[in-house]
DNA sequence: TCTGGGGTCCTAGGACCC
DNA sequence: TCTGGGGTCCTAGGACCC
């Protein structure tokens, strides 16, 4: 009898953009190729690599980026470049394989499981992959390949800039051990401190320590997640289909006093924008968070639930005021630097036609006529358009709609 | 080094229902 | 009269990611 091999493949890729604003700005303006370039609003939002070598880093303040490196160009973000930048890599990406799950606007991972035949290796349609993007999108991008995509997105992590690794199935603790504890996914600033000052530095110091342990240190939720990645588990699937769970929109104030009506007035158009994103997007959503940040940082966030999911700006813009008004005094007394709005608990617009109609206490198809204004007012015209069809599709008598 | 804007996931207590 | 346990939803906060 033949051995049957029971070591999964390396199938899994994980696609990243270099640098990716700073990199389109290179790509659309030729002189800026091959020097130091800061995208910048307050922050550094991108550096290119030129301008990393000398210490810049995101989300570093502006100031000190551009004293620490002279001679880079600081541009404004264009961010109507970078998303439609990232949909041609996109494009590149469901060329390769329909299992694409994105994670940003700059990054995603690619399961190539299957392709053998047809494409050839991991490794051979990684490397194609890189140089279609290029080609298509103008743009460096380096990839990860590895059994799972903890490692194949460490593996592209290493790998920048503007490079290829592939993580052998059979070296996979030789090449994930020795790795500093930042490099695993869920650790940050807080859970790097709480580790170092336990001697802590490594992945392998991290399996070493046991789950009972780090669970009593992080948690269940961090120390089971943490003691898995280190131990090399991973059994995550590339997802196709995610959908966001919330929408949000904020904006950075600065210091000094303001008045409650300026407050106001940014609110409103918060939740302008982000109404606006739901309708075109096509969800609706029931939870109301606003986010306030105060003079000294620190955070608060205050939610309220609708009865029905909406896209509507009205009983967005009543609830988020509400919430506001409440949160005066605290605002008054702390001083505020950031506002911000976010509508969560979000579902589709035409997942079901009955979903629809529930709010209106029609669930089958008597009279319905009565209730396209309710409709429109609620969701917008446009996704009342599509739920018309959905309703006709599925064979619900849904009246035609007035244009 | 004083900090932008877009998100995700987890925890935990309380209300409410069965 | 005093009392369980489980499930789900709501709200607030925190850590993390890019």
């Amino acid at each position: 009898m033949n051995p049957i091999s029971t070591r999964a493949d390396a199938t899994i890729l994980h696609a990243d953009l270099d640098s990716f604003y700073a990199s389109v700005e290179q790509r659309d303006d030729p002189s800026l190729r091959g020097r130091p370039v800061i995208v910048g609003g307050g922050i550094v939002l991108a550096a290119s690599y030129e301008a990393k070598r000398m210490g810049v880093y995101t989300p570093m303040p502006e100031f000190a980026a551009r004293r620490l490196c002279p001679s880079a160009v600081v541009v404004a973000p264009r961010f109507e470049a970078y998303s439609e930048a990232s949909r041609a890599v996109f494009e590149v990406f469901h060329d390769t394989t329909p299992l694409v799950e994105g994670l940003s606007i700059d990054e995603a991972f690619l399961d190539v499981a299957g392709l053998r035949r047809i494409a050839g290796t991991p490794a051979e349609i990684a490397a194609r992959l890189r140089a279609e993007v290029l080609r298509r999108a103008g743009l460096p991008i380096t990839v990860g390949v590895a059994r799972t995509k903890f490692l194949a997105k460490v593996a592209s992590g290493v790998a920048k800039p503007d490079g290829l690794l592939v993580v052998d199935p059979g070296r996979e603790i030789e090449f994930l051990h020795p790795l500093p504890i930042g490099r695993l996914w869920g650790v940050g600033p807080v859970t790097e401190r709480k580790l170092h000052a336990r001697g802590i530095h490594t992945v392998g110091e991290v399996a070493a320590l046991g789950e009972a342990h780090l669970v009593a240190m992080l948690g269940v939720g961090s120390g089971r997640h943490l003691d898995a990645l280190a131990n090399n588990r991973d059994p995550r699937p590339v997802v196709t289909g995610k959908r966001r769970g919330s929408i949000g929109s904020q904006q950075a104030l600065g210091r000094g006093r303001k008045a409650p009506d300026t407050i106001e007035a940014l609110l409103l158009g918060i939740v302008d924008r982000v109404a606006r994103r739901m309708r075109a997007a096509g969800r609706v959503g029931r939870t109301v968070t606003v986010r306030l940040r105060f003079d000294d940082f620190t955070r608060v966030t205050r939610s309220r639930s609708l009865a029905h999911p909406t896209s509507a700006t009205e009983p967005i813009r009543d609830l988020a005021l509400a919430v506001l008004r409440d949160a005066a005094p605290m605002i008054e007394q702390r001083g505020i630097t950031l506002i911000g709005l976010s509508v969560g608990n979000l579902e589709s617009v035409g997942d079901s036609t009955e979903q629809l109609l529930l709010p209106f206490g029609r669930k089958d198809q008597s009279g319905l006529d009565g209730v396209v204004d309710g409709l429109r007012s609620r969701f917008g015209h446009a996704a009342l358009t599509r739920a018309s069809l959905l309703g006709r599709r599925s064979g619900l008598e849904v009246p035609r709609l007035p244009d």
